[in-house]
DNA sequence: GACCTTCTCACCTACGTGTTAAGC
DNA sequence: TCGCTTAACACGTAGGTGAGAAGG
């Protein structure tokens, strides 16, 4: 998955500017039986993990990242006879928070010098404190992010959205193909991968 | 403990900046017995954290906090009798590294809106990966913090550093005081609290 | 009833403590 | 021996999982 910016025109420092979603094999899969991510009153972290590298910003120049999520369509979502179909009018979309990189602002430098993660944006269904993004349940979102300059006039470096990361928000997981990925790839559910083991030793014996 | 800043002459934007050291009275405790931190291969986290409250930067100027420690004297010390007492020639002076603040660099309103915590450094004996500072144990130390302002023309803003916070670096406790308080404040160390007061109560039935 | 949401829970990850015994 | 350092350890803090029962 490789971006190439829609820039500003006129402008000189960041021409080769170059993003590319990480991990994108694991978005497939999960992607491939339509992606659910939890929501909840606290917020739930993502699994897998938006994260971005990123080449051709000027290293001297202070840049913020940041992320949000755009809905992808303009209905619910229901899950039938172990199917997403669309259902419905869809929620008035709510004020799109932005969810800004903790390491923000920062150095063109240092964004470069490793794999920018998004690990602590939490999602949620509930008006909180800052820090969490809400969604509406049963709604399909695609994640995006946003480069700006900043530290002197602000301006909009790039915009750019991974199409393999949509997810349908959910209060519950529906298809029991995604909780297995879930469980099978996130080390935080490893709870439940030994239980899954445990009862296959079980069966054997 | 209030300080004003000696800062490069005919600035006009931190004219009133003022820093001032949190939990003073907790460190002022373990300074009455001379403090103690631990030095370890991996690095250990100061306790007390040092964490101050600044005000009087440019709420729009980008700033960078800067953590090193100053050695106190020329000596190394050593533990007798209860006692600290000076003891033979220090080691060489080491390069003395320098921890950045994870929030930096930053603009000045973000640095001014809470205390500032340094409470993930580690202090380390032996030369390792970045984000560790190495100390020589048995040797007395002055933790000092640097403001620098950047994204512009680096520049100094002011150096502070906060005699409270002195300690002498080691590889283990050597006054059990020292370590009596540490177990008393440190949430960390809850393990050692619950276990005193289970040999008290023992004690008492 | 069917569907969706909420809450509590056991069980993990990840890692910060002083203790203790061993090493040098 | 003595002084100092190291590494393994038990036991906390802090918080991220899906499961499952309860609620609406």
């Amino acid at each position: 998955s490789e971006l190439r910016a829609g820039r500003d025109k006129g402008d000189p420092t960041e021409k080769q500017l170059q993003v590319v979603l990480e991990d994108a094999t694991l978005w497939q899969r999960f992607r491939e039986v339509t992606n659910e991510m939890i929501v909840t009153k606290n917020g739930r972290r993502m699994f897998p993990i938006l994260k971005i590298s990123v080449s051709g910003l000027d290293p001297n120049a202070m840049y913020s990242f940041l992320l949000d999520f755009a809905l992808t369509d303009s209905h619910r979502w229901k899950y039938v006879n172990g199917e997403w179909v669309p259902a419905g009018k869809p929620e008035p979309p709510n004020h799109n928070c932005v969810y800004i990189h903790p390491d923000s602002p920062n150095f063109g430098a240092h964004w470069m010098k490793a794999a920018i993660s998004f690990s602590k944006v939490k999602l949620t269904n509930k008006l909180n404190g800052s820090g969490q993004i809400m969604l509406n349940s049963l709604h399909k979102y695609e994640p995006q992010v946003h480069i700006v300059r900043v530290g002197g006039p602000h301006r909009m470096v790039m915009n750019c959205s991974f199409p393999e990361t949509q997810f349908i928000a959910v209060t519950a997981y529906q298809n029991e193909e995604i909780t297995a990925l879930k469980i099978k790839y996130n080390p935080f559910a490893k709870a439940f991968l030994d239980a899954k083991e445990r009862n296959h030793s079980k069966d054997a014996s």
